[in-house]
DNA sequence: CTTACCATGTAAGGCGTTACATGATTCA
DNA sequence: TGAATCATGTAACGCCTTACATGGTAAG
Protein backbone atom coordinates (compact mmCIF):
# COMPACT_ATOMS: atom_id res chain seq x y z
CA UNK A 1 0.00 0.00 0.00
CA UNK A 2 0.59 3.71 0.24
CA UNK A 3 2.44 3.15 -2.64
CA UNK A 4 -0.33 3.91 -5.65
CA UNK A 5 1.13 4.94 -9.31
CA UNK A 6 -0.18 8.74 -9.55
CA UNK A 7 -1.46 7.43 -12.82
CA UNK A 8 -3.55 5.17 -11.99
CA UNK A 9 -5.28 7.97 -9.15
CA UNK A 10 -5.75 10.19 -11.65
CA UNK A 11 -7.91 7.98 -14.13
CA UNK A 12 -9.73 6.62 -10.88
CA UNK A 13 -10.62 9.66 -10.20
CA UNK A 14 -11.76 10.71 -13.50
CA UNK A 15 -13.63 7.39 -13.76
CA UNK A 16 -15.21 7.87 -10.63
CA UNK A 17 -16.97 11.15 -11.99
CA UNK A 18 -17.78 9.24 -15.37
CA UNK A 19 -17.60 6.06 -17.77
CA UNK A 20 -14.67 7.14 -20.39
CA UNK A 21 -12.34 6.00 -23.04
CA UNK A 22 -8.40 6.24 -22.78
CA UNK A 23 -9.52 9.19 -25.48
CA UNK A 24 -11.64 11.25 -23.33
CA UNK A 25 -9.29 10.79 -20.10
CA UNK A 26 -6.78 12.17 -21.83
CA UNK A 27 -8.73 15.53 -23.12
CA UNK A 28 -9.78 15.86 -19.68
CA UNK A 29 -6.32 16.22 -19.06
CA UNK A 30 -5.10 18.56 -21.32
CA UNK A 31 -8.46 21.06 -20.18
CA UNK A 32 -9.53 20.50 -16.63
CA UNK A 33 -6.46 19.15 -15.35
CA UNK A 34 -4.11 20.87 -17.55
CA UNK A 35 -3.11 23.50 -14.75
CA UNK A 36 -2.13 21.17 -12.43
CA UNK A 37 -1.42 17.90 -14.45
CA UNK A 38 -1.02 15.66 -17.77
CA UNK A 39 0.03 12.68 -19.04
CA UNK A 40 0.42 11.11 -22.57
CA UNK A 41 -1.27 8.38 -24.26
CA UNK A 42 1.74 6.54 -23.78
CA UNK A 43 1.24 5.93 -20.14
CA UNK A 44 -2.53 6.32 -20.43
CA UNK A 45 -3.31 3.48 -22.53
CA UNK A 46 -1.15 0.88 -20.80
CA UNK A 47 -2.40 2.21 -17.67
CA UNK A 48 -5.91 1.39 -18.62
CA UNK A 49 -5.04 -2.08 -19.08
CA UNK A 50 -3.37 -2.25 -16.18
CA UNK A 51 -6.38 -1.56 -13.95
CA UNK A 52 -8.70 -3.61 -15.65
CA UNK A 53 -6.40 -6.42 -15.17
CA UNK A 54 -6.49 -6.02 -11.02
CA UNK A 55 -10.07 -5.74 -11.24
CA UNK A 56 -9.98 -1.69 -10.54
CA UNK A 57 -11.53 -0.64 -13.78
CA UNK A 58 -13.53 -2.91 -16.28
CA UNK A 59 -13.54 -2.01 -20.31
CA UNK A 60 -16.72 -2.58 -22.42
CA UNK A 61 -16.21 -2.06 -26.01
CA UNK A 62 -18.84 0.22 -27.20
CA UNK A 63 -21.62 -1.06 -30.28
CA UNK A 64 -22.94 2.06 -30.70
CA UNK A 65 -20.18 2.89 -33.05
CA UNK A 66 -18.37 1.51 -35.39
CA UNK A 67 -15.35 2.67 -35.12
CA UNK A 68 -13.01 0.91 -31.88
CA UNK A 69 -14.31 2.62 -28.52
CA UNK A 70 -13.06 1.25 -25.50
CA UNK A 71 -15.45 2.68 -22.67
CA UNK A 72 -14.10 2.05 -19.06
CA UNK A 73 -15.85 1.86 -16.13
CA UNK A 74 -14.86 2.30 -12.34
CA UNK A 75 -15.18 -0.94 -10.13
CA UNK A 76 -16.03 -0.65 -6.74
CA UNK A 77 -12.86 -2.19 -5.72
CA UNK A 78 -11.23 0.63 -7.60
CA UNK A 79 -13.22 3.12 -6.05
CA UNK A 80 -12.30 1.71 -2.44
CA UNK A 81 -8.61 2.22 -4.06
CA UNK A 82 -9.18 5.92 -4.59
CA UNK A 83 -10.84 6.49 -1.68
CA UNK A 84 -7.63 4.93 0.02
CA UNK A 85 -5.36 6.97 -2.19
CA UNK A 86 -7.45 10.43 -1.37
CA UNK A 87 -7.20 9.94 2.37
CA UNK A 88 -3.60 9.73 2.80
CA UNK A 89 -1.19 12.78 3.07
CA UNK A 90 0.16 14.58 -0.05
CA UNK A 91 2.98 13.28 -0.62
CA UNK A 92 4.62 15.45 -3.74
CA UNK A 93 3.74 19.07 -4.61
CA UNK A 94 6.40 20.41 -7.40
CA UNK A 95 7.00 23.46 -9.25
CA UNK A 96 9.86 23.18 -12.13
CA UNK A 97 9.68 26.31 -14.16
CA UNK A 98 12.58 26.32 -16.23
CA UNK A 99 11.82 30.17 -17.01
CA UNK A 100 12.56 30.52 -13.25
CA UNK A 101 15.93 28.55 -13.99
CA UNK A 102 17.05 30.00 -16.64
CA UNK A 103 16.26 33.36 -14.93
CA UNK A 104 18.65 32.33 -12.44
CA UNK A 105 21.09 32.09 -14.79
CA UNK A 106 20.51 35.66 -16.06
CA UNK A 107 24.12 37.36 -15.52
CA UNK A 108 26.02 34.70 -18.18
CA UNK A 109 23.14 35.91 -20.78
CA UNK A 110 22.25 39.40 -20.04
CA UNK A 111 18.95 41.60 -19.72
CA UNK A 112 17.88 41.24 -23.49
CA UNK A 113 17.41 37.53 -23.14
CA UNK A 114 16.59 37.52 -20.07
CA UNK A 115 13.69 39.67 -20.84
CA UNK A 116 12.47 37.79 -23.78
CA UNK A 117 12.51 34.74 -21.23
CA UNK A 118 9.88 36.91 -19.25
CA UNK A 119 7.94 38.06 -21.84
CA UNK A 120 7.90 34.50 -23.21
CA UNK A 121 6.60 33.63 -20.06
CA UNK A 122 4.02 36.89 -19.59
CA UNK A 123 2.26 35.61 -23.19
CA UNK A 124 1.88 31.97 -22.56
CA UNK A 125 -0.24 33.19 -19.27
CA UNK A 126 -1.76 35.41 -20.72
CA UNK A 127 -2.87 32.91 -23.37
CA UNK A 128 -4.03 30.41 -20.87
CA UNK A 129 -5.79 32.90 -18.10
CA UNK A 130 -8.95 33.00 -20.39
CA UNK A 131 -9.72 29.78 -20.84
CA UNK A 132 -9.69 29.54 -16.64
CA UNK A 133 -12.05 32.25 -16.43
CA UNK A 134 -13.99 30.76 -18.80
CA UNK A 135 -14.16 27.48 -16.57
CA UNK A 136 -14.81 29.67 -13.84
CA UNK A 137 -17.57 31.58 -15.38
CA UNK A 138 -19.12 27.55 -16.98
CA UNK A 139 -18.48 26.42 -13.72
CA UNK A 140 -20.52 30.02 -11.92
CA UNK A 141 -23.09 29.56 -14.06
CA UNK A 142 -24.31 26.32 -13.86
CA UNK A 143 -24.70 26.27 -10.29
CA UNK A 144 -24.79 22.39 -9.19
CA UNK A 145 -26.00 20.47 -5.91
CA UNK A 146 -23.66 18.42 -7.79
CA UNK A 147 -20.99 17.56 -4.91
CA UNK A 148 -18.02 18.10 -7.57
CA UNK A 149 -18.82 21.19 -8.53
CA UNK A 150 -17.07 23.41 -5.64
CA UNK A 151 -14.19 21.34 -5.48
CA UNK A 152 -13.87 21.62 -9.30
CA UNK A 153 -14.49 26.14 -8.47
CA UNK A 154 -11.86 25.74 -5.53
CA UNK A 155 -8.56 24.40 -8.31
CA UNK A 156 -9.52 26.84 -10.97
CA UNK A 157 -9.79 29.63 -8.04
CA UNK A 158 -6.25 28.62 -7.51
CA UNK A 159 -4.94 29.09 -11.26
CA UNK A 160 -6.84 31.63 -11.60
CA UNK A 161 -4.93 33.52 -8.73
CA UNK A 162 -1.69 32.12 -9.00
CA UNK A 163 -1.88 33.52 -13.10
CA UNK A 164 -2.55 36.79 -11.83
CA UNK A 165 0.20 36.85 -9.45
CA UNK A 166 2.19 35.95 -12.26
CA UNK A 167 1.24 38.57 -14.16
CA UNK A 168 2.45 40.90 -11.52
CA UNK A 169 5.45 39.59 -11.11
CA UNK A 170 5.81 39.75 -14.52
CA UNK A 171 5.66 43.57 -14.53
CA UNK A 172 7.50 44.22 -11.95
CA UNK A 173 10.09 41.93 -13.26
CA UNK A 174 10.39 43.84 -16.42
CA UNK A 175 10.71 47.29 -14.30
CA UNK A 176 13.48 45.70 -12.91
CA UNK A 177 15.31 44.74 -15.79
CA UNK A 178 14.66 47.63 -18.08
CA UNK B 1 22.02 20.55 -30.24
CA UNK B 2 18.56 21.95 -28.83
CA UNK B 3 18.64 18.61 -26.67
CA UNK B 4 19.96 19.67 -23.53
CA UNK B 5 19.89 17.72 -20.81
CA UNK B 6 18.34 19.98 -18.26
CA UNK B 7 20.54 18.63 -15.53
CA UNK B 8 23.81 19.50 -17.36
CA UNK B 9 22.44 23.32 -17.76
CA UNK B 10 21.59 23.48 -13.90
CA UNK B 11 24.87 22.35 -12.95
CA UNK B 12 26.84 24.32 -15.67
CA UNK B 13 24.44 27.25 -14.33
CA UNK B 14 25.70 26.51 -10.94
CA UNK B 15 29.64 26.32 -11.87
CA UNK B 16 29.76 29.14 -14.13
CA UNK B 17 29.14 31.48 -10.56
CA UNK B 18 31.65 29.22 -8.75
CA UNK B 19 33.78 26.11 -8.25
CA UNK B 20 31.92 23.25 -6.33
CA UNK B 21 31.65 20.24 -5.22
CA UNK B 22 28.64 17.62 -6.18
CA UNK B 23 27.80 18.24 -2.68
CA UNK B 24 27.80 21.54 -3.10
CA UNK B 25 25.55 21.45 -6.04
CA UNK B 26 23.13 19.31 -4.20
CA UNK B 27 23.11 21.71 -1.36
CA UNK B 28 22.90 24.32 -3.98
CA UNK B 29 19.56 23.13 -5.26
CA UNK B 30 18.19 22.73 -1.85
CA UNK B 31 18.58 25.96 -0.99
CA UNK B 32 18.95 28.52 -3.58
CA UNK B 33 16.42 26.47 -6.51
CA UNK B 34 14.45 24.74 -3.42
CA UNK B 35 11.80 26.44 -4.96
CA UNK B 36 12.07 25.79 -8.45
CA UNK B 37 13.73 22.82 -8.93
CA UNK B 38 15.69 19.84 -7.53
CA UNK B 39 17.70 16.77 -8.56
CA UNK B 40 19.02 13.67 -6.33
CA UNK B 41 23.08 12.64 -6.33
CA UNK B 42 22.05 9.64 -8.17
CA UNK B 43 22.32 12.37 -11.12
CA UNK B 44 24.17 15.32 -10.47
CA UNK B 45 27.57 12.83 -9.70
CA UNK B 46 26.99 10.66 -12.89
CA UNK B 47 26.01 14.34 -14.62
CA UNK B 48 28.99 15.60 -13.14
CA UNK B 49 31.42 13.06 -14.61
CA UNK B 50 29.67 13.18 -18.05
CA UNK B 51 30.83 16.95 -18.41
CA UNK B 52 34.03 16.24 -17.47
CA UNK B 53 34.10 13.71 -20.23
CA UNK B 54 32.72 15.94 -22.99
CA UNK B 55 35.23 18.52 -21.68
CA UNK B 56 32.62 20.90 -20.25
CA UNK B 57 34.07 21.17 -16.83
CA UNK B 58 37.25 20.11 -15.17
CA UNK B 59 37.74 17.85 -12.22
CA UNK B 60 40.81 18.54 -9.37
CA UNK B 61 40.84 16.65 -6.02
CA UNK B 62 41.43 19.45 -3.21
CA UNK B 63 44.22 18.61 -1.77
CA UNK B 64 43.95 20.81 1.49
CA UNK B 65 41.45 18.40 3.11
CA UNK B 66 42.12 14.91 3.90
CA UNK B 67 38.83 13.67 2.72
CA UNK B 68 37.87 13.08 -0.46
CA UNK B 69 36.92 16.25 -2.19
CA UNK B 70 36.52 16.71 -5.92
CA UNK B 71 36.01 20.31 -7.03
CA UNK B 72 34.47 21.09 -10.82
CA UNK B 73 35.13 23.92 -12.45
CA UNK B 74 33.34 25.36 -15.67
CA UNK B 75 35.37 25.28 -18.89
CA UNK B 76 34.84 27.95 -21.77
CA UNK B 77 33.18 25.07 -23.66
CA UNK B 78 30.93 24.69 -20.83
CA UNK B 79 30.17 28.33 -20.76
CA UNK B 80 29.78 28.77 -24.23
CA UNK B 81 27.16 25.45 -24.09
CA UNK B 82 25.34 27.25 -20.93
CA UNK B 83 25.27 29.94 -22.90
CA UNK B 84 23.49 28.49 -25.98
CA UNK B 85 20.97 26.74 -23.48
CA UNK B 86 20.43 29.94 -22.59
CA UNK B 87 19.30 31.49 -25.73
CA UNK B 88 16.99 29.04 -26.65
CA UNK B 89 13.41 29.72 -25.83
CA UNK B 90 11.92 28.10 -22.79
CA UNK B 91 11.04 24.62 -23.66
CA UNK B 92 8.27 23.63 -20.45
CA UNK B 93 7.29 25.32 -17.66
CA UNK B 94 5.84 22.62 -15.27
CA UNK B 95 3.53 22.70 -11.94
CA UNK B 96 2.59 19.06 -10.53
CA UNK B 97 0.31 19.57 -7.23
CA UNK B 98 -1.20 16.53 -5.97
CA UNK B 99 -2.95 18.62 -3.41
CA UNK B 100 -4.82 20.01 -6.24
CA UNK B 101 -5.70 16.64 -8.06
CA UNK B 102 -7.18 15.47 -4.60
CA UNK B 103 -8.94 18.23 -4.10
CA UNK B 104 -10.16 17.93 -7.61
CA UNK B 105 -11.79 14.45 -6.37
CA UNK B 106 -12.62 15.94 -3.48
CA UNK B 107 -16.08 15.14 -3.91
CA UNK B 108 -15.29 11.11 -3.33
CA UNK B 109 -13.48 11.96 0.19
CA UNK B 110 -15.81 14.23 1.95
CA UNK B 111 -15.07 17.82 3.23
CA UNK B 112 -12.98 17.18 5.87
CA UNK B 113 -10.46 15.06 4.52
CA UNK B 114 -10.19 17.72 1.97
CA UNK B 115 -10.08 20.54 4.32
CA UNK B 116 -6.82 18.30 6.23
CA UNK B 117 -5.18 18.48 2.63
CA UNK B 118 -5.60 22.31 2.14
CA UNK B 119 -4.58 22.55 6.08
CA UNK B 120 -1.89 20.68 5.40
CA UNK B 121 -0.35 22.51 2.10
CA UNK B 122 -0.69 26.06 3.92
CA UNK B 123 1.05 24.56 7.25
CA UNK B 124 4.01 23.82 4.23
CA UNK B 125 3.71 27.04 2.62
CA UNK B 126 3.95 28.88 5.93
CA UNK B 127 7.00 26.70 7.19
CA UNK B 128 8.60 27.72 3.55
CA UNK B 129 8.09 31.01 3.36
CA UNK B 130 9.96 32.18 6.40
CA UNK B 131 13.27 31.01 4.13
CA UNK B 132 12.69 32.60 1.28
CA UNK B 133 11.80 36.14 3.12
CA UNK B 134 14.94 35.25 4.87
CA UNK B 135 16.74 35.15 1.50
CA UNK B 136 15.30 37.93 0.27
CA UNK B 137 16.45 40.02 3.49
CA UNK B 138 19.97 38.77 2.83
CA UNK B 139 20.02 39.73 -0.79
CA UNK B 140 19.01 42.90 -0.26
CA UNK B 141 20.74 44.40 3.00
CA UNK B 142 23.90 42.46 0.65
CA UNK B 143 23.39 45.49 -2.19
CA UNK B 144 25.91 43.39 -4.89
CA UNK B 145 26.47 45.39 -8.40
CA UNK B 146 27.26 41.76 -8.83
CA UNK B 147 25.13 41.14 -11.75
CA UNK B 148 23.74 37.95 -10.58
CA UNK B 149 22.41 39.74 -7.52
CA UNK B 150 19.71 41.29 -9.58
CA UNK B 151 18.00 37.99 -10.66
CA UNK B 152 18.63 36.29 -7.67
CA UNK B 153 16.17 38.89 -5.72
CA UNK B 154 13.61 38.05 -9.19
CA UNK B 155 13.56 34.09 -8.84
CA UNK B 156 13.22 34.82 -4.73
CA UNK B 157 10.29 37.35 -5.55
CA UNK B 158 8.45 34.98 -7.51
CA UNK B 159 8.07 32.53 -5.17
CA UNK B 160 7.72 34.81 -2.53
CA UNK B 161 4.63 36.45 -4.11
CA UNK B 162 3.44 32.93 -5.38
CA UNK B 163 3.74 31.31 -1.34
CA UNK B 164 1.42 34.53 0.17
CA UNK B 165 -1.22 34.52 -3.17
CA UNK B 166 -1.46 30.10 -2.14
CA UNK B 167 -2.22 31.13 2.04
CA UNK B 168 -4.41 33.54 0.54
CA UNK B 169 -6.24 31.22 -1.22
CA UNK B 170 -6.21 28.26 1.35
CA UNK B 171 -8.18 31.08 3.71
CA UNK B 172 -10.28 31.09 0.94
CA UNK B 173 -10.76 27.34 0.32
CA UNK B 174 -11.25 26.82 3.97
CA UNK B 175 -14.04 29.10 4.12
CA UNK B 176 -15.28 27.48 1.13
CA UNK B 177 -15.30 24.08 2.75
CA UNK B 178 -16.87 24.82 6.07
C1' DC C 1 31.59 8.91 21.92
C1' DT C 2 28.02 9.73 19.23
C1' DT C 3 25.38 12.56 16.32
C1' DA C 4 25.28 15.37 12.63
C1' DC C 5 27.19 16.68 8.70
C1' DC C 6 30.62 16.27 4.89
C1' DA C 7 31.54 13.64 0.80
C1' DT C 8 31.32 10.29 -3.19
C1' DG C 9 29.32 7.12 -5.79
C1' DT C 10 26.51 2.76 -8.00
C1' DA C 11 22.61 -0.38 -9.29
C1' DA C 12 18.00 -1.42 -9.92
C1' DG C 13 14.06 -0.16 -11.20
C1' DG C 14 10.15 3.03 -12.03
C1' DC C 15 7.95 6.17 -14.63
C1' DG C 16 6.92 8.51 -18.54
C1' DT C 17 7.63 10.79 -23.04
C1' DT C 18 8.35 10.69 -28.03
C1' DA C 19 7.81 8.73 -32.16
C1' DC C 20 5.76 5.50 -34.67
C1' DA C 21 1.88 2.78 -36.68
C1' DT C 22 -2.92 2.44 -38.05
C1' DG C 23 -7.33 3.55 -39.39
C1' DA C 24 -12.42 5.60 -39.11
C1' DT C 25 -15.40 9.59 -39.30
C1' DT C 26 -16.96 14.25 -39.82
C1' DC C 27 -17.22 18.56 -41.81
C1' DA C 28 -16.24 22.13 -45.07
C1' DT D 1 -11.48 15.20 -51.17
C1' DG D 2 -8.70 16.76 -47.81
C1' DA D 3 -8.08 18.33 -43.12
C1' DA D 4 -9.24 17.86 -38.53
C1' DT D 5 -10.60 15.07 -35.08
C1' DC D 6 -11.70 10.62 -33.07
C1' DA D 7 -9.57 6.49 -31.48
C1' DT D 8 -6.16 2.84 -29.93
C1' DG D 9 -1.98 1.20 -29.07
C1' DT D 10 3.44 -0.23 -28.93
C1' DA D 11 8.56 0.18 -28.71
C1' DA D 12 12.54 2.48 -27.71
C1' DC D 13 14.63 5.13 -24.99
C1' DG D 14 15.69 8.72 -21.54
C1' DC D 15 15.82 10.41 -17.26
C1' DC D 16 15.66 10.28 -12.56
C1' DT D 17 14.77 8.57 -7.82
C1' DT D 18 15.44 5.30 -4.15
C1' DA D 19 18.15 2.52 -1.70
C1' DC D 20 22.38 0.98 -0.91
C1' DA D 21 27.41 1.17 0.21
C1' DT D 22 31.31 3.58 2.30
C1' DG D 23 33.91 6.40 5.11
C1' DG D 24 35.95 11.04 7.12
C1' DT D 25 35.45 15.03 10.32
C1' DA D 26 33.62 18.37 13.68
C1' DA D 27 31.27 19.62 17.66
C1' DG D 28 28.97 18.88 21.87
Amino acid sequence: MANEKKIDCVILGLLSHEELTGYEIKKRMDTALKYFWNASYGSIYPALSDLVDRGLATRQEDVETKRTKLVYTITDEGRDYLKQWLSQPVSKDELRYETLLKLFFGAEQGEEQALSHIEAFEAKIKDELPYLLYAEKILKDHQSDAPAHKYYLLTVAFGIKTYRTYLEWCAEAKQVLS
